[in-house]
RNA sequence: UACCCCGUGGUGUAAUUGGCAACACAGCUGGUUUUGGUCCAGCCAUUCUAGGUUCAAGUCCUAGCGGGGUAGCCA
């Protein structure tokens, strides 16, 4: 139980305790519970996403705070949809994300215990072969208002259903032609326990039992004891599961074994995405992204990709807190914890990203000065960088503009900028092509100003970057967006798709122009490009192109003045 | 329509468990700044409604309203 990187400012403890520590208190002082033990358990069907990032930080978090232990439990008990592929991708992101199992365990090592509590039930019993089929068995359960009635196999003495039993595992029958089911109530108002099926026929290649089975159990009859043979004393849980509760807590009686205490919680919800397993399987599939790492999935490893921290993913879930109101997080909560970290820990370096020609008229022909840059203002020890100053620079287009509105504050003609660690310059003159587009802007600079060592005296409104066009170094620059176009993603009219409302925008390509210190990069180095946004450098970079991955963009409040209108 | 859960600023989460509704994010104002970043200051609430208990209710009681979950041999 490990949490190995360093804590950051939105990690630390929060003032009062969430519901479930609460609880874990009146427990403990109750003497209900001696020490705390969760377990995290994923099925292994698809890749994690930000939502089990939460529940992964709940139950680690959980152990860690109280001194006790968590472990990994994969919950495969459908062979037809787990797959080793994924039981590899859940550990590398529990541990990316800082934590380390106390234990890891299977839900299929228990099958042969399960099975044995399955002959105790039927003993007892408490659990019967039933012959009806699916669809039959559905007829039964009866419905929300109604009750259901007794299945005609309800009866069958505990020494034929022993026998049955013995059969289905042996491979008598075909699959879906007979259930074990628990003699609960079949007309309770709570669904679960409308005898629910304990066993299904089910010949599928498990991918760890392989074809030793042909039974396999259903969640609820495997969850609850799963957690009871490792001694668990939360089985915490999202809130679709409180009606199973009274079954989990059933099955614990019913055989008379450890009772861990289950406990629901919201689970997480955020704006601009879908969260669940089944639409971003979609998504794969259907290539409307380049995989499960994508940088704009939701997933861990998409996350990962993308650039995001461990720490600010941490971070962003304590922020969040844990409930069970059932709310949904606006997504700049998350783009805001990773903007805080990085804030603090990335260098900072200058890339041009859509150019225009910069010439400083009185700069001596062919001279290059290097001058420094300080590598991140916020950390003195990351100490300074030295960049190439010459007559032929690149800016912005965007940092120009000859009929600039009132409250632009950049480069305009017969106005003044500073060159960021470098000199202010004048602009006196720009060069346009035959359609009347300015393809070069003409400056002078000011020697008595260079950034650290000006006496001058001169104060200029704004500050821009550039590079120096003879050293700058070509950049592929993958600016990603959110992958949706609207908040609620699935919320779809009659007819459409959440398919529908992917943002055609989420990524746009480009090419860019970096100092040169960024040739010492490499992939997963993550930068502030000044003025820009935070990125990452790709797994996709080579030798000949370096490729970066926009992880998100600064704030910009003038981009906001001139969306709403304010800037003249 | 049955059962279960949940309702506190725009969004989330708190409130010493009956004692001045707080924090964060967003938004808006302004300040600082060699990143229009960061940082700093200010503003932003009839605690879903109606009754009741109480010196005192976000918290307890009653009724209503609203939202979510549940009818897989998925998890």
């Amino acid at each position: 139980m490990t949490d190995t990187s360093t804590s950051n400012a939105n990690e630390s403890p929060r003032p009062s305790k969430h519901f479930i520590e609460q609880a874990i208190d009146a427990d403990l002082a109750a003497g209900k519970i001696k020490g705390v033990h969760t377990r995290f358990p994923p099925e292994p069907n698809g890749y994690l996403h930000i939502g089990h990032a939460k529940s992964i930080c709940l139950n680690f978090g959980l152990a860690q705070a109280y001194g006790g232990t968590c472990n990994l439990r994969f919950d495969d008990t459908n062979p037809s949809k787990e797959e080793t592929e994924y039981v590899e991708s859940i550990q590398d992101d529990v541990r990316w994300l800082g934590f380390q199992w106390d234990s890891l365990h299977y839900a299929s090592d228990y099958f042969d215990q399960l099975y044995q509590w399955a002959e105790k039930l039927v003993l007892d019993g408490l659990a019967y072969v039933c012959d009806l089929d699916a669809e039959q068995t559905r007829a039964y359960r009866g419905t929300l208002t109604e009750p259901g009635k007794n299945s005609p196999h309800r009866d069958r003495s505990p020494q034929e259903n022993l026998e049955l039993l013995r059969q289905m595992k042996t491979g008598e029958f075909p699959d879906g032609s007979h259930t074990l089911r628990a003699k609960i109530d079949m007309a309770s108002p709570n669904l679960n326990l409308r005898d629910p099926v304990m066993y299904r026929i089910m010949r599928a290649h498990h991918h760890r039992t392989g074809d030793a089975w042909c039974i396999y159990p259903m969640y609820d009859w495997a969850h609850g004891q799963s957690d009871s043979i490792e001694g668990i004393t939360y089985s915490i849980c999202t809130l679709e599961f409180e009606n199973h509760r009274p079954l989990y807590d059933w099955y614990c009686q019913s055989l008379e074994i450890h009772h861990p205490r289950q406990i629901e919680f919201a689970r997480l919800n955020m704006t601009y995405t879908v969260m669940s397993k089944r639409k971003l399987l979609q998504l794969v599939k259907e290539n409307h992204v380049n995989g499960w790492d994508d940088p704009r999935m939701p997933t861990i490893s998409g996350l990962r990709r993308r650039g995001y921290t461990p720490e600010s993913i941490r971070g962003f879930v304590t922020d969040v807190g844990v409930a069970k109101f059932n709310s949904t997080i606006d997504v700049v909560r998350l783009e805001n914890a990773v903007r805080e970290h990085l804030n603090r820990v990335a260098e900072r370096r200058m890339v041009v990203m859509d150019p225009i020609k910069l010439t400083i008229t009185n700069w001596p022909a062919g001279e290059v000065e290097m001058v420094d840059a300080i590598n991140n203002p916020e950390d003195e020890s990351a100490g300074v960088r030295q960049i190439p100053f010459s007559g032929s620079l690149l800016i912005s287009q965007d940092d120009f503009q000859e009929d600039a509105p009132r409250k632009f504050f950049r480069l305009k003609k017969g106005g003044a900028v500073r060159l960021r660690s470098g000199y202010i310059i004048d602009c006196h003159d720009v060069v346009k092509d035959d359609d009347g587009n300015v393809i070069e802007i003409l400056c002078t600079y000011d020697p008595e100003t260079k950034s650290g060592q000006d006496n001058s005296g001169r104060k200029v409104k704004g500050t821009i970057h550039w590079v120096s066009a003879q050293q700058a170094v070509p950049v592929t620059v993958r600016n990603y967006d959110r992958l949706f176009a609207v908040e609620n993603p699935d919320r779809v009219e009659e007819g459409k798709t959440f398919l529908d409302h992917l943002n055609p925008d989420s990524l746009s390509v480009t090419q860019a122009f970096a100092e040169p210190e960024i040739k010492s990069a490499t992939a997963g180095d993550r930068f502030q490009f000044e003025r820009l946004g935070y990125y990452v450098v790709d797994a996709d970079s080579s030798e000949s192109e370096l490729v970066v991955n926009r992880i998100v963009p600064l704030r910009d409040s003038w981009g906001k003045m001139v969306a709403k209108g304010k800037a003249n």
